[in-house]
DNA sequence: AAGAAAATGAGGTGCGTACCTCAAAAAAAA
DNA sequence: TTTTTTTTGAGGTACGCACCTCATTTTCTT
């Protein structure tokens, strides 16, 4: 039979109240007395039943997921999985509301997050890049006793809790194994698109990206970074610009997700089929494009994990709870046609 | 505020015992009276709470985790992996219980299988090979309400509730579609190496690997399959005889885990780094392996996350609660040197 | 309509814990 | 020592639910 707190107390020969004392660290208890639950706990083994703590707490996990209102395939995917999430937390009493900031706009997320203490809110997972004024707002969450979690992109300069998404750069270097490995012998060149330089995920991806090439693959030349600004229109005109001018071209890196206008520009000049594409996010049309074979392999992350780890670890925070770091570790995942996880259901 | 079943009762008009029997599925309840508390549950938005529902329950699972004896490295990976989830398990009123059979004995095991209803076992992870004997005793497991989940490998024929591993022959897809672009343009020969082609997994890898060289690699030659029958000495002999007879070998595909004499024999002839290799199950081994460059990749499951989700499976059969599709679809992943995953824990 | 059967209600207890109050005991300070 | 302060104990209530009993009401049979 499982110890409960009246085992403990009785082990430990003292009562039940002061066994409460030492669980809940409640001030009033001699130092003596609390080694002495602490040796009758480690004696018997004792497991706080977290269940029936919560229970008793009343406590109903009020979590905020702030994002920006960006339009990109990768957030829409990122709040799907939070409505998913949202059912299934719902029986562990957890409350699930998502935010959304304007995402140019650094004073107005401020103001937003100021505004969460007063929606008892115990926790706040934050998408969004860093900024002076970022960092005293999330300094300000945390004097107010509300965990922060960096979701996505890192915020390493401030004083979250944690961070939950992978190593961009590692993903960079991954990448960059893989199209050169794809590319094959002889000289090469490589074209680098990104929606913008100015977001700290890309610029990551492509120094891991750099540095791999550089070190292993020397006879593949990357290009410069072509940017979209993220219009599909202007994404058009400078790739195909790049490909017509550039002869020799193998390979063309996504420091983002696919997009249509890139594939179908390569459809346009026919050249589908002998570039090696590789990109990030695992979003719908980037998987038509793998199955289409118009991409060769996406690195990403599984944005279910993410937002079910970030959940697991604002309650950690929040309850006080050790994190297992094995589970917390989001995997760099590489999905090529082959391995593409089909919908709900495939299991034989 | 979150409804309860006082709420439930008051909306519907019923006392509180009628909602209970309802929600239990008691019997006694005219048809007429279960719709208007299930209207009523529709209506609040209801959620029962399954921490209080259990603790009321007094429910204890018990889960069983039934492994062959062997001593490969993945084995002890998944007894590792379940040692550090028993320990996370006890919070949630969970306790695991990890039972041995003969590997070569399917008796024995029906015999063990057979011992599990008097031991209060709510429901069983299994990682076997199929045989009559063993679906017999599934079915009468199941009989006794004892729900089954085949493990790594499935027992598609039986009728276990569900099946928690990755789908083995798009794994040997996934391996096929990297050797392929990783051995480059012209014709070459890949070795196959296994274990035993008795093994159910190897048949399936192998065949989704020659199904996706046949189709898309029609310049590569994918040799018969060696086997090593588990001896060191058998594998390095086999290896080395066929890598001297046959010249143009370019690449060696495992059908099961790396093993520290086939590098070896690798090393002793020369061939390191000329060779594209690539295997199944990260290892300890497969590790360095991957870390020194004498593997190019590494397809594996996440054994954590396996053993986890079919410690959620079995909660969810034994609660008749849903279970997650998404959550629980293992990946087929694939591990490079630069997407090694970087944490605490080794993961197979 | 009377009796039998089925459905429902009222109320209680317990699961393991949190948190509260008030009195009593022990330790520290005077 | 006496007084003050600190520590401890005893006991209660609550959380949301499961499960039990027994009385009462409703519905069905004949």
């Amino acid at each position: 039979m499982r110890p409960t707190v009246i085992d403990i107390a009785r082990e430990a020969g003292v009562s039940l109240a002061t066994v409460d004392r030492v669980l809940n660290e409640r001030p009033g208890v001699r130092e003596k007395t609390i080694l002495a639950v602490s040796d009758a706990i480690a004696k018997l083994g004792y497991v706080r039943d977290m269940a029936a703590a919560n229970l008793a707490r009343q406590r109903n996990y009020r979590m905020a997921f702030v994002l920006p209102d960006t339009q990109s395939q990768f957030v829409q995917t990122l709040r799907a999985e939070l409505a998913i999430a949202s059912v299934a937390a719902l029986a562990a009493r957890t409350e699930i509301e998502v935010i959304t900031f304007p995402s140019e706009d650094p004073h107005a997320l401020a103001a937003l997050l100021a505004e969460l203490p007063e929606k008892a809110v115990a926790g706040v997972a934050l998408m969004a890049p860093e900024t002076p004024i970022l960092r005293d707002a999330i300094k300000a969450l945390r004097l107010r006793g509300i965990s922060v979690v960096a979701l996505v992109s890192d915020l390493p300069n401030t004083e979250r809790d944690h961070f939950v998404g992978i190593n961009n750069r590692a993903a960079g270097r991954t990448s960059a194994v893989l199209m050169g490995r794809f590319l094959g012998h002889g000289p090469q060149k490589v074209a680098v698109v990104a929606q913008s330089m100015l977001l700290r995920e890309a610029v990551e991806r492509r120094l891991g990206f750099d540095e791999v090439i550089g070190r292993d693959f020397p006879l593949v030349d990357v290009l410069p970074t072509l940017e979209s600004h993220g219009s599909p229109d202007l994404l058009r005109r400078v790739v195909g610009e790049m490909l017509k001018q550039f002869s020799g071209v193998g390979g063309i890196y996504l420091l983002g997700s696919g997009h249509r206008a890139l594939t179908q520009v390569i459809d346009d000049l026919g050249l589908t089929g002998q570039l090696v594409v590789i990109g990030h996010e695992l979003t719908p049309h980037v998987r038509d494009a793998l199955i289409a074979g118009k991409m060769a392999a996406v690195i990403t992350q599984n944005v279910g994990h993410l937002v079910r780890s970030a959940l697991r670890v604002l309650r950690a925070k929040t309850d006080k709870t050790p994190i297992d770091a094995g589970q917390e570790q989001l995997r760099i995942e590489i999905v090529l046609r082959e391995n593409l996880p089909t919908g709900p259901e495939e299991q034989a």
